[in-house]
DNA sequence: AATGAATGAGCCTTCATTCAT
DNA sequence: CATGAATGAAGGCTCATTCAT
């Protein structure tokens, strides 16, 4: 018997083990269809088609189930690529950013891990914070951080460019993501996304614009 | 003796008996602080200084206790006096409007109500809509028709006044109501709230005042 | 102030006010209706048309209750006559008696004193033992008693009269009772009844006719 | 080692699991000693010696294990060989039928299942149904069929042999199985059984005997 | 006497977690 | 490492019973 076994030490600490992504992924939809409390562990290992001893094996508890698949939505979201070239024109980044994060948000299922940690922000305080930190306020500041380059050429005319990324990123949602993620209407139609942003787009631009 | 007898009137039927109105006290702050599946009918019943038995004699089940919650808060909503008088100008309407707008929502458990049906909306999409309908979709419509009156006056010039007052609601909460909800950031200050509300009026204003 | 009161003295003592009344004949259904453990007080009291506490202002508890149900059908079936009168002849009589003892047995709701009883047996055995001797025995002695007259007359010829009184009513049960208690059958129609009761007793009195 | 592993079959899916057994053992007690409404899931687990929690394992609910014993009960039933061969002659085959019919309903516990089903025969009606062909019903098509052999080969003399078969069958219990379910009387003894028997099997023959 | 609001014990069931294999 | 059987602590809900009016 030679080296043989090299190859399954530590397999546990990989953040990658194929185990490990299949769980991800059946936890993934289970918490995002029925929310952290909904969601059982049975069910999710049904969904991740393994045993529900497997699921303990690789994260500690629910709770630490829960916040990876939150860590997984939160590189999702990094991994949207949200084109902030500063040499971009402020319209069309504005327009392109708009498009991308209304999508992100109303995608079927879009709505549900910001519903989901939501819904346990209050009684898991740092994981409502940690989420709103690594992804939305992560978003806040890279459209803040553009905007600022385009105050500096003097295109824009900005006193607080953080409120002004929140600003632009609320407007986006004007009229289509509350009704959505409280199923009072269904996802909004790819027109009508448009116009909103059309909309958002003219009315930052209007009141930020340098003249 | 005149009046006798008027305090042997059946209460259980009535809407306000002081039981019901104890449960629904103690019902409240559980649910908002635990979420409807967090909360316990037993933890209710403790907070509300009644017997477990003697919820199930006030509401149906849990559902519908919690519906009964959802319902008292849509009326404290419409409670909330926005003074949308036609006569009134513009900028100090919106202004007033933000204000207590931006209030009822991140007043301390302001964001709750919002969360927490937020959270269940996936399993109980009636009571979502419900919820929206009642509380947020008639804010937006009362604005609107405000937003309406002032176009056909001639001060404003909007094409959508659906869009245009949930444009406005949203630049309210604009770096404020998020953080606050994940528990990112303690309730807004005073004057920070003004100046958001501030510069939501002058950008909306900006867009939509008539030439 | 006269006399005036002496009416309302000890009204609970007596058999026969009218709320006893009324409370028995709900309970009767729902019991019977429901089984001694599917009964609930609350049920019991909407039947009736009185409040859950004058239940126990008139019985004890709910078994007490039960009892007086079953007291009360004890009493029914006592006045049921079954013709005994040993003048008439054997084979009018049975036959007469048979219809009448399967009609009681397979009236709607019929197998439902029996079944309600004997379910409880094992539990309140005493219960069981008090039904069964005022019930069943009693009627197997009847009948007894009469075809001891007709054996002392020569008529029928019997060893063991009291057997021979269970035979002919177990035989007037043949095919129809146990698959109606069952709920395997509808009751039986009138004219099957006939054609069972004439079997019974055509084997009946082949067998101890005397000769 | 040659036979290894056989004994890693996975145990949930067999009827037979010890633990299943195990738990339809204590569950048959208490059923029976307490009928299906006075069961209770606590008593069965103690009764079986398991968790609460493993009753859920093997049986989707309370009444998936009722009906389980039930199963249990029909298989008991149709375990014991009433000896049919139409070769054997008639009184001795009544007999020895009648024998084994009547301790199967006076053994100890024996007609608890009978009570326990009638009991719940008007609120599951299903379940007394089944219950009544899968045990009742079942015996008497097996007598009746072997009654019309002997009418074939011109031994008896019957119209009906249904009714027939199941007029023996209640023949047989005259006098002694009402006393017992009800609770009146102790198990009768065999002594007594087999005279109630010898009078059923002689009634019967005198009618049916072929002349 | 009659009421019905209130109680609290107890029931069925679910589920996160553990552990022997 | 993977399994899934087993657990026991809750949870939602019902109901017999009590008691102030």
């Amino acid at each position: 018997m030679v080296v043989a076994g090299r190859e399954h030490v530590h397999v546990l600490q990989e953040e990658d083990s194929s185990k490990r992504r299949q769980i991800l992924a059946g936890a993934h939809k289970v918490f995002m269809d029925l929310g952290f409390d909904g969601a059982s562990m049975g069910e999710i290992a049904r969904a991740a088609g393994v045993s529900k001893g497997t699921l303990y094996v690789y994260f500690a508890d629910k709770s630490a189930l829960f916040e990876a698949i939150l860590e997984e939505e939160a590189l999702f979201h990094g991994q949207v690529v949200f084109n902030f070239d500063p040499a971009r024109d402020a319209e069309t980044t504005l327009n392109d950013f708009g498009q991308a994060y209304l999508h992100l948000l109303c995608r079927p299922g879009g709505g549900s891990a910001i519903r989901t940690v939501m819904a346990i922000a209050e009684r898991m305080p740092d994981v409502g914070r940690r989420y709103y930190m690594r992804v939305l306020d992560k978003t806040i500041n890279r459209l803040s951080e553009y905007l600022r380059a385009h105050v500096a050429s003097g295109d824009l005319a900005i006193d607080d460019c953080d409120l002004a990324a929140s600003q632009f990123m609320e407007l986006c949602k004007a009229s289509l993501f509350l009704p959505f993620v409280f199923q009072a209407a269904p996802p909004p139609s790819e027109q009508r996304m448009a116009e909103v942003i059309d909309s958002a787009t003219r009315m930052f631009l209007g009141a930020y614009k340098a003249k």
